[in-house]
RNA sequence: GGCGAGGUAGCUCAGUCGGUAGAGCACACGGCUGAAAACCGUGGUGUCGCCGGUUCGAUUCCGGCCCUCGCCA
């Protein structure tokens, strides 16, 4: 159709500071699109400046109370009902994010399994706080072997999780591994923003401190003033604002968890099927035009799938 | 300058009655299916401050030197 670049739903990865918001804004400039969230803390409300959201509207941003729950199962609904609108508009989604699982939620049909019965989860905690790691994976490994055989008895979440899917007739473990098939609901494109460690790194510690600026420390006291959600208490940073009185110690923790955070996103690059790696350390701008010009190649391709 | 304490992993430190060393954090790698900025697994990455002495063998004992911190001048 005449006016548009790519019919296909474009999506952006990259580790935290490597300048996916502003390279999604440049290509939102270029074409008709709308940015969609792939991230699991902005999805919360009062914490703009910490999450470091976007300041143009972006879908799934700031849309649940720091005292919600959040899940991949509800994002990714969100998620699939605004890329389907937003095609239906005939205008390009772009999905953003730092989040692997919610990106991977976001653009295929990771036919999750349900969430649990009310109380299920705190009995099998208590099971296994009780009886201890190893004989609750041994009564997973009874009622789901393939699921047991999947996940550590250490990992008590992963443990929990299990035994209350058994309980309730299902699995932890999907009859089709759709998290790494290159499968997706729609014709996708995803580009991987690669930016220097040494680069992201001083990044990152100018944004932190940046944030600083900005007034996270108040934004931090508002928030916990409230209530903070298990989901929303991890945001990074903010357990450190409510422990360490000092800025500069607060600061020293953010960056060392944001950098951390960054070497698993650049995990989640590596193992994104049909990721396409673009260099970031340029302006905003030519990245987007990289980014349109592999759309427009692709765009030229027979109507084959493939990625 | 004198006295005291201390120099061991990226950081904070433990240890070796002489047989070339280990914890936490950090870091690296792997896993992950309604908690994912979460959770789990694996890995020690090292001129044990420098020079010399004793010894089969010194990070360890002895001597000297350098550096850091504290107290006193």
């Amino acid at each position: 159709m005449r006016g548009f670049v790519t019919d296909d739903v474009l999506a952006i990865f990259g580790p935290t500071a490597s300048g996916k918001t502003a390279v999604a804004e440049a290509v939102a400039e270029r074409i008709p699109a709308e940015v969609v969230s792939a991230d699991s803390m902005q999805v919360y409300r009062g914490l703009p400046i910490l999450t470091a959201q976007p300041q143009r509207p972006t879908r799934l941003v700031a849309i649940w109370d720091l005292g919600h729950e959040a899940s991949v199962g509800e994002y990714q609904r969100l998620a699939h009902g605004a890329i389907d609108e937003i095609l239906a508009a005939r205008r390009t989604p772009i999905v953003v994010g730092g989040t692997g699982l919610y990106l991977r939620a976001a653009l295929a049909d990771l036919e999750l399994p349900p969430a649990p019965h009310p109380g299920a989860r705190e009995r099998w905690e208590s099971f296994y706080e009780e009886r201890g790691a190893e004989q609750a994976h041994e009564l997973l490994a009874e009622r789901d072997p393939e699921a047991a055989a999947a996940v550590h008895p250490n990992d008590r979440r992963r443990v929990v999780r299990a035994l209350e899917l058994a309980d309730a007739g299902a699995s932890l473990r999907p009859e089709r591994d759709q998290l790494w098939a290159a499968e997706t609901r729609h014709p996708t494109l995803v580009f991987g923003l690669d930016v220097p460690k040494e680069v992201l790194d001083r990044r990152i510690e100018e944004r932190a401190r940046a944030m600083f600026a900005r007034g996270v420390r108040a934004e931090a006291d508002r928030a916990l003033a409230g209530a903070v959600s298990e989901t929303a208490r991890y945001a990074h940073g903010l357990a450190d604002l409510a422990e360490q009185e000092d800025d500069e110690a607060a600061l020293d923790a953010l960056v060392r968890r944001t950098r951390r955070y960054a070497s698993y996103q650049r995990k989640w690059m590596r193992r994104i099927p049909g990721l396409v790696s673009l260099s970031a350390d340029r302006p905003a701008g030519e990245v987007a035009d990289a980014i349109l010009e592999v759309a427009r190649a692709r765009q030229r391709l027979p109507a084959g799938r493939a990625g």
